[in-house]
DNA sequence: GCGCACATGTAAATCGTTACATGATTCG
DNA sequence: CGAATCATGTAACGATTTACATGTGCGC
């Protein structure tokens, strides 16, 4: 159901469903990924539920947007979301089920190719966040503790994706390390 | 698609539904959760698929076990899954939408609340996959890098679950002290 | 003229949650 | 005798993915 909050609160400031994706691919796609197709239907819902109201305007390029904005109904939607405490237990690593089961192949070469594989992700991912610090950092003053209400909660799911992508950044290495260690004793 | 292939993966070894439940809840429940009725179902469906069989067996509490096993198609499948290089950009963090949007409640208490409740479950995590750990450790003199193959990659999940709460943990406790700050700087 | 970015959607299928339905055994 | 644990499932609904379908404007 969470998609529904992350559009609504999306929407405090009004919006069309192809900026969003943008949005999404930008700040959101870290912890929350969509589809544009599930964005336009959710988008479709939630104003048939009275939680948004468009209205179309033209476009320079292609076809008129359709401008979403949250209503009174929508917003209190959202903060009961927020005011429930927080929704743990429900997050997915496919690649850890992975990691568990990769002893089926029987392979330690692919067990390692795996692991490097999935540490250059971390890699990249990391990196991506240290350069959305550092211009953050750069070109605000404020950053990071006297930033507005807004731009604080942001800071702090930033902080977040740095923390967690740094630990697993390590995790991976150290675990290529270690099969490497096992690929060399086997050998012997 | 990947509650399928952790089923294929665990049903190398036989088992029930209700004890493939109890597994996810000790095991994989950190990184991936499944309710009993999905669990029936999928199982169900594989079966049909052909990547698994099953048999009856009677239980000597309630009614009779179906256990299932993986054939040779499941097992290619699962091999299949592992081959294709690890499955990332799926995650998902409800809780980390919901600390983006924290502000729209205008209240630090709240934000403050909302955090020292994370923090709290981090804590918890942190502290069972320490336990595992430390059980592990002391009745395994193996551990951690004389395990055989199966075991090695299951560590491996373990060492990331560790890392992962770790790094989760110290930075809800920093963002406490953060929101702590600014509550009493607004105070002044 | 081709491909890319912009822009919006529908259809079908699968995945996942919630609620419902049933019944035996064990422990206090 | 009541609650917890063991054990399996269905029905209805909602969420999500994948594939399909359409069309404009801009730059090379």
């Amino acid at each position: 159901m969470s998609l529904d909050h992350i559009l609504l609160g999306i929407l405090r400031k009004p919006a069309n469903g192809y900026a969003i994706k943008q949005a999404f691919d930008e700040v959101f796609n870290h912890f929350w990924a969509a589809k544009l197709s599930q964005i336009y239907r959710t988008l479709k819902r939630l104003e048939e539920q009275g939680a948004l109201t468009s209205r179309n305007t033209p476009s320079e390029k292609g076809p008129d947007k359709r401008i979403y904005s949250i209503t009174a109904k929508g917003r209190r939607q959202l903060r009961d979301w927020l005011a429930q405490g927080p929704v743990v237990g429900e997050e997915r690593f496919a690649y850890l089920g992975q990691v568990f089961f990769l002893s089926e192949l029987k392979d330690l070469r692919q067990s390692l190719e795996f692991m490097s594989s999935l540490e250059a992700s971390f890699r990249r991912q990391h990196e991506v966040l240290r350069a959305v610090e550092a211009h953050w950092r750069s070109s605000d003053p404020g950053y990071p503790d006297a930033l507005n209400a807004e731009d604080f909660h942001a800071q702090l799911t930033l902080q977040m994706g740095l923390a967690k992508t740094a630990a697993l950044l390590k995790w991976a290495e150290q675990s290529v390390s270690r099969i490497r260690k096992r690929l060399e004793e086997n050998k012997l």
